[in-house]
DNA sequence: AAACCATCTGCCTTCGAATGCAAACCTGAG
DNA sequence: CTCAGGTTTGCATTCGAAGGCAGATGGTTT
């Protein structure tokens, strides 16, 4: 019975009986509807989608001209069964965090879709999902991963024997190689710290993001060092989650803090910058930046914005998003290149929302 | 010999021979891996990731074993192939439009995969690329298409033809029943321009979005039609592009067309009427809302801002973007739904860039 | 013990396109 | 006219999982 059965098998597959199902003009066509009407076989029809193929141009003409008719289009999902290759990469983001990040993913889908790559998108509401998450990527046999949300060393190893390549976008881990585009805060907070030290500037507080955020704790942290280095010492930290509304609160709980307002504000992105102006301006009635400096990162539109001026460290965000998608890219065609780690410096907007250079009265 | 191969075939499936390269334990486990491994069928293992089909336990525990040991995931492309479900919903945003699209497009992200499908990105630099995208996006055989982008009627044929469902987010096409989230812009230019004539506002400028914008259109033509209404006429109106930019250079170029500055402004979007402020501020240095009422649409995060404070008319995007993921879904499980228009109410936000009633000194 | 039913399990085919291989077809030279 | 050479074309198989069907297994009932 189960040899007897085999050659009923060949047959159903290429005599013309196959496909007799009605078809209508309905649903969609395959390449055996194509083939059909256009009396070839399925392999011409494929041949014929496949840029470079050796097609005569009788036959493609005939093949298209049914194509068209039927309104074919090849079938990505069996495309990707065979050739293993889904063309569609997966970004991860978490959206509790930088208010920015979506920027960042239309530029990342600009950049692929550019290659013929799509963007299959992962929002994270919690950090902690990604484990879930991991799983159902790697289920869609995406062809690459931009993560930008946090990975455990096990996750990592995770996605490596599957081989599947990957980019860590703004934050990295250093006790293994792995590719990773990130931006230079330090160089940026040290930027910072060092005009606002130079202009004069006492005591200082700090407005921090979530504690789970690689990003927040890299500005926060080197700002303290360089703080330290060049002897301000006991700056107050606060916590907030990026907000603006966290930003104005980040500011009355520096003052309770410390017994008075700070000189100079350093917030660990641009919006909780913002936040923190307007809660100067408005709930304090200060002059920013002539009563207090308030600094931020990342250069988002609204810093930008005349009411604002925000000084700021921006993040070239399509460059990196550029190295990203071509990082990933090369390493589709080529796996056994190495992992790679690019660091871009921020750019230093002055802006006007702080003092950089010590006023003429103070001299 | 055709005939003769034939058995050769059947044995490669599912003799134990099947499988024998390598596969070292790098690389992707398939079912038939773990089959081996568990000494059970592969639709043994295909059984096991199902969730309420017919497995014993002892098999499931033993199947789960190998499968942990393989590190196995099902392969969703295979597996989409035979059950026709890609588990992919197309969502096309055009990225000149809207700033906020962003946001929407992580309601939608949040929605859909609580329904465990995925949303693969398509991002239009120029709304004319639809034509090119649209091949791409039945290609992948996604179960459902969001359109955040225009299309035309020969389009949403094609898209029809095919069976996939889609639903316009906040633009429709009248002359066809297809499926559209919108959020009533009409209703919120009348509330607009009613309170501001009330207020006693007598001369009124508009700063329009790009011509090729639905929504800018809706809006600018709903807050003309109510101005002709109540009496106002010979409204100006100029064009912008939804940046903020644009919004303060629409300033200027009202009052070069009507030679004074008007007595409030409609902005298509709040970016917009966020730039015009700060350009009634900082170059005209005029005091909003006393000396000029600026109001926009949308109700992004910025126009809460305490600097800002806009009268707007808020879209209920996560309501919005709800429905839309439903209208999916509800339309993948049954496909003969009819189409439906879901119209949502704005919401008024009078914030405080616009005076809305007759003030006491001019009363 | 036989009959019966329910529960498991394996076999085989299917989804739609890509591709190695060999057969078929040309083309022009000898 | 024949044969070498290249170019087209079709055949058969493959990718990996799902599921209809039928056979196997086990337990209950008469």
């Amino acid at each position: 019975m189960s040899t007897a059965s085999s050659p009923r098998k060949k047959a159903d597959r290429s005599s013309p009986g196959r496909d007799n199902r009605p078809r209508s003009d309905s649903g969609r066509a395959t390449s055996y509807d194509v083939a059909k009407l256009a009396r070839v076989s399925q392999s011409a029809v494929s041949r014929c989608f496949k840029p470079g193929a050796s097609v005569s141009k009788s036959m493609r003409a005939r093949v298209m001209k049914a194509a068209t008719q039927l309104g074919y289009q090849p079938n990505a999902i069996a495309r990707s069964l065979i050739t293993r290759r889904s063309n569609m990469v997966a970004v991860v983001i978490s959206q509790q965090t930088n208010q920015y990040y979506p920027e960042v993913l239309v530029e990342l889908s600009r950049g692929f879709s550019g290659r013929g790559i799509r963007v299959l998108l992962f929002t994270l509401e919690h950090e902690s999902d990604i484990d879930v998450l991991l799983d159902q990527i790697l289920q869609y046999q995406v062809d690459g991963v931009v993560e930008a949300a946090r990975l455990s060393s096990s996750q990592v190893e995770m996605i490596e024997r599957r081989r599947v390549p990957f980019v860590f976008f703004n934050r990295t881990l250093h006790d293994r190689p792995v590719n990773a585009v990130c931006c230079d805060q330090s160089e940026g907070a040290r930027w910072l710290v060092k005009r606002l030290v130079g202009a004069g500037h006492k005591t200082f507080g700090i407005i921090s993001g979530p504690a789970d955020s690689a990003v927040s704790v890299d500005r926060t942290q080197a700002a303290l060092d360089s703080l330290t280095e060049l002897g301000c010492k006991n700056t107050a930290v606060v916590t907030g989650d990026y907000s603006y509304d966290s930003g104005a609160a980040g500011l009355r709980s520096l003052e309770q803090k410390i017994g008075k307002l700070p000189d100079a504000v350093i917030c660990a992105n641009d919006v909780m910058a913002i936040g923190c102006m307007d809660e100067a301006r408005f709930r304090y009635g200060l002059d920013v930046p002539k009563d207090i400096s308030i600094v931020g990162f990342d250069g988002v539109g609204p810093a930008r914005w005349s009411s604002y001026d925000l000084t700021t460290v921006a993040q070239p965000v399509q460059r990196m998003a550029d190295a990203a998608v071509s990082m990933i890219c090369e390493r589709i065609i080529n796996p056994e290149l190495p992992p790679e780690k690019r660091m871009f410096s921020p750019v230093m907007v002055p802006g006007n929302s702080a003092r950089l250079r010590r006023s003429a009265e103070r001299s």
